[in-house]
DNA sequence: GATATCACG
DNA sequence: ACGTACGTGATATCA
């Protein structure tokens, strides 16, 4: 038996465009072209061949207005326009399919329906073919039979129609699918139906008369206002099931034999690299690529040129640099590209000492070579993040979207003529970019930033990366053994409640235990195909209805602190009994650094169980000091808003939080009581953030409408932060992006989004970068200075985290009060704001008493 | 690989 | 009527 898959190739373009087009932006090549439906459009294409293994294949498409519209004037009216986006992918999605070697059809004056209706007449009868149909629009369901089945497809997966599971589902024949459409209507093509008439009423009236003409046939058997609608839209019924009817003698030439698919064709790489699809082109089976450029194994040093700068790539055999090995080096020295292998860099980079040098990513390289001294003067890595470009750990990736044709890192690690192609040509891609780049950030007043800030802070961080934090195996084992032994006795008192055992992990085995088995209210909006939501904020909600849920919650607490912490630390602890984090210092929007392998920023601390994680972490010497930034978020926002009443608040109040609480609740600092204070800390919290009534309420356990109350009451108290918030989403709009204090920019396309929801998100975004991006700043100056100082006064001790607002230092007890007048120090005056900047410091013997 | 959840500032 | 607080990273589950 030979089968045909045919697909509805509008309707999986459309399908794709809009599962994509509301999540954000709009994904794009680099010229600027809208792609995102065709890459939907492969993906799905890949997955219904992986799942058919077709033989025979046809995708067909609408092309146009067709007979419908000349028949009935209103056919398809009031359906908003395609947008732009999408239309212009459309003819390009043929030469996909062309590319990838599938038969596709488009007939003039026809949908798509039409022809695949024409084709499944034919599959009907042939007796050598079957067919399969796929699309997520129900009309098909019509040409159900025998022979021709339907996989329909849905938000996850698909539900495969044939005869008898489509009458187990609707329990009327599949090609009734037409009078049901006829009476129930469909708003989205505009045709009108039975008006009061919906799905239900439409199903039972098929299954007790089998058609539409059966049911009028008797329609004195019909009583009510029933026997009147249909009576009323008699006409309209009759119309809309003839404009339903897909038509199935479409004048097509083509034969099913000649619907043959063998694989995709040369082509298709090409026209995936066109499409900038990498993720795709790596799926496709390897063709030798041929890499041409020009370079030189180096032999003699004389050969490279001393003359001026220079430029080098490093590339190494792990994404972690603190545990992987070099594999070879590039270098560019303004005429020649050499690559050297990985024995003789030290060699070179000694040849080269007084050469100033550019490279990609020094911090990495730092940690590589162990080698501080390299006098590197640029990172295109830093330059092109501050630039707001898109950029990923693989340069590779940067320059063929630059139509470089560079081998990928996967490539790299494997082959070793790559290598040495490969690092030549980043380490001259480097030197290539420098003076635009340079140039570029001078233009965009980041120069300051980057010659200042940015560059400076690299050897900071490399310094504590190398160095690393102590970290003790027995706390971490110990701890675990506790509450392994506590999991054991909560999973059993989960089980007994819930009166079954299954996986509390599996948020989708938890849902339906609640939610369907034990029947507990669910406080949420259900939404169809979508599991239930189980987080903490959701089960906290049914602690009233059942106590016992609170199991759930300490279960859950508990098996975070195990493996990801108490496990998943371990893991990290090298030979020296350290852990190495890496900070990636040109990822974040804001500026702000992230922590990776393992992320240091966010050990335990707000629970006081989990915060017991903190005492695994010693000092090599003596102690540990923590310095924070007390509000240094609302001490920015005092400062960028310019708000008189909010700094005139800071100057006076002990803690801010309970001078906003007297002043939103009118009444004397003294009489704020606990949780006046937590309100108005929520407050400022979201006044940060962007708030919204809804979002306060949530987070307070209020209504939106007292939660807003809440947020109208500070505004009207500090008008300056009012005004702030209204300039800086205007100024936003206009520019297309936003600065911090020191000139750091980001932009916001979100803010051009055609998704409302979106277009807000963007306008908090404005809100929020430049505060959390200023503190970033501050902090990061500060970690230059103090760093300056610890060097040039010979101190012992050493700065070992940044978490955000907060730095943690290994400190020598000899050097404690002389340290900590330090760092406090250039922590509070490393900027002068309109606002004084206050520290806190704490000493502990281990990371849980230091704070 | 995507999704849900939860840890931090 | 819609959906609803910024910025991160790690883990387990499930398709």
């Amino acid at each position: 038996m030979k089968k045909v898959i045919l697909v509805d190739g509008n309707n999986l373009m459309f399908r794709s465009y809009f599962a994509t087009a509301y999540s954000g932006n709009l994904m794009k090549n680099s010229k600027g072209e809208a792609t995102n439906a065709l890459y939907g459009f492969v993906t799905m294409i890949n997955k219904i061949i992986a799942e058919e293994n077709p033989s025979y294949m046809a995708v067909a498409f609408d092309i146009g207005k067709n007979f419908r519209h000349e028949k009935y004037a209103s056919y398809k009216a009031g359906r908003s326009e395609t947008p732009k986006d999408l239309l212009e992918q459309m003819p390009k999605a043929r030469k996909l399919l062309d590319a990838m070697g599938i038969k596709h059809y488009e007939v003039e004056n026809y949908e798509a329906d039409d022809i695949i209706g024409t084709i499944s007449k034919m599959v009907l009868k042939d007796p050598e073919f079957d067919a399969t149909i796929v699309s997520s629009d129900k009309d098909l369901l019509q040409l159900i039979n025998e022979e021709v089945d339907v996989k329909l497809l849905k938000t996850k997966g698909f539900i495969r129609y044939n005869p008898r599971t489509f009458m187990s589902d609707y329990g009327i024949e599949p090609i009734r699918m037409i009078d049901l459409k006829a009476l129930m209507g469909d708003p989205s093509d505009n045709v009108p139906g039975v008006k009061g008439i919906g799905e239900k009423t439409a199903l039972k009236l098929l299954q007790e008369y089998g058609s539409l003409e059966n049911i009028y046939a008797n329609i004195d058997s019909i009583k009510g206002s029933l026997h009147d609608k249909l009576v009323n839209d008699r006409e309209s019924a009759f119309f809309s099931k003839d404009i339903c009817t897909i038509y199935l003698d479409v004048p097509l030439k083509e034969d099913l034999n000649s619907m043959t698919y063998n694989g995709p064709t040369e082509k298709l790489e090409e026209y995936f690299e066109e499409l900038e699809f990498y993720s795709l082109l790596k799926k496709l089976p390897k063709k030798e690529k041929e890499y041409e450029f020009t370079f030189k194994t180096l032999e003699d040093l004389k050969e490279i040129n001393k003359c001026g700068p220079v430029s080098y790539y490093i590339e190494c055999d792990n994404e972690n640099y603190h545990i992987a090995n070099i594999l070879g080096m590039g270098l560019y020295d303004g005429h020649n590209a050499f690559y050297i292998s990985k024995d003789r860099i030290k060699e070179v980079l000694d040849y080269l000492k007084d050469n100033q040098k550019y490279t990609y990513d020094l911090k990495k390289n730092i940690v590589l070579l162990n080698d501080f001294n390299t006098n590197t003067i640029f990172d295109n890595m830093i330059a092109t993040y501050l630039l707001n470009y898109q950029i990923k750990d693989d340069l590779a990736v940067l320059m063929n979207k630059e139509d470089i044709t560079v081998p990928f890192y996967e490539e790299i690690i494997k082959d070793e003529e790559k290598l040495k192609i490969g690092v030549a040509q980043k380490s001259k891609y480097v030197f290539d970019t420098h003076d635009k780049l340079i140039s570029n950030l001078k233009l965009e007043d980041m120069y300051e930033l980057f010659e200042n800030t940015e560059m400076p802070l690299i050897p900071v961080l490399a310094r504590m990366e190398i160095n690393g934090i102590k970290c003790d195996r027995n706390v971490l084992s110990s701890l675990r053994e506790e509450n392994n032994q506590k999991l054991d006795e909560i999973a059993k008192k989960i089980y007994e409640f819930t009166g079954e055992e299954f996986n509390i992990a599996s948020p989708k085995q938890l849902g339906e235990v609640l939610f369907e088995h034990m029947n507990l209210p669910y406080p949420h909006r259900l939404i169809a195909g979508k599991s239930y939501h189980t987080d903490s904020a959701t089960l906290e909600k049914l602690i009233d209805a059942c106590p016992e849920i609170e199991y759930i919650l300490e279960y859950r607490n508990l098996s975070k602190l195990n493996s990801t912490y108490l496990e998943g630390l371990d893991n990290f602890i090298k030979e020296d009994g350290k852990i190495h984090t890496i900070y990636k210092q040109a990822l974040t929007r804001t500026g702000r650094l992230s922590s990776i392998d393992p992320n240091m920023q966010n050990i335990p601390t707000r629970d006081e169980n989990g915060k017991r994680v903190r005492k695994a972490f010693t000092p090599e010497y003596d102690l540990f000091l923590s310095a924070d930034y007390s509000q240094i978020e609302l001490r920015v926002l005092a400062h960028i808003s310019n708000s008189k009443e909010l700094i005139e608040a800071f100057k006076n109040g002990e803690d801010i939080h309970t001078q906003v609480a007297s002043d939103i609740f009118e009444i004397p600092k003294e009489e704020v009581t606990k949780d006046m204070r937590r309100c108005a800390k929520a407050v400022i919290f979201g006044i940060v953030y962007g708030i919204s009534g809804f979002g306060l309420g949530e987070n307070l356990h209020l209504s939106p409408k007292d939660a807003k109350k809440f947020i109208d009451k500070y505004l009207a108290t500090y008008p300056g932060v009012k005004e702030y918030m209204d300039n800086i989403v205007s100024e936003a709009k206009i520019f297309g992006s936003v600065r911090t204090l020191f000139n750091r920019k980001r932009i916001i396309d979100e803010l051009n989004n055609s998704n409302y929801l979106i277009r807000q998100q963007g306008e908090r975004i404005a809100l929020n970068t430049p505060i959390q991006g200023t503190s970033a700043d501050i902090i990061k100056m500060a970690m230059i200075k103090i760093n300056e100082e610890l060097e040039k006064n010979n101190f012992k001790s050493k700065m070992l985290l940044q978490v955000h607002d907060e730095l943690i230092f290994d400190v020598v007890k000899e050097e404690k009060e002389k340290l900590e007048e330090l760092v406090k120090q250039v922590m509070e005056n490393i900027v002068t704001l309109k606002v004084p900047l206050k520290v806190s410091t704490d000493f502990g013997t281990d990371w849980y008493e230091a704070k």
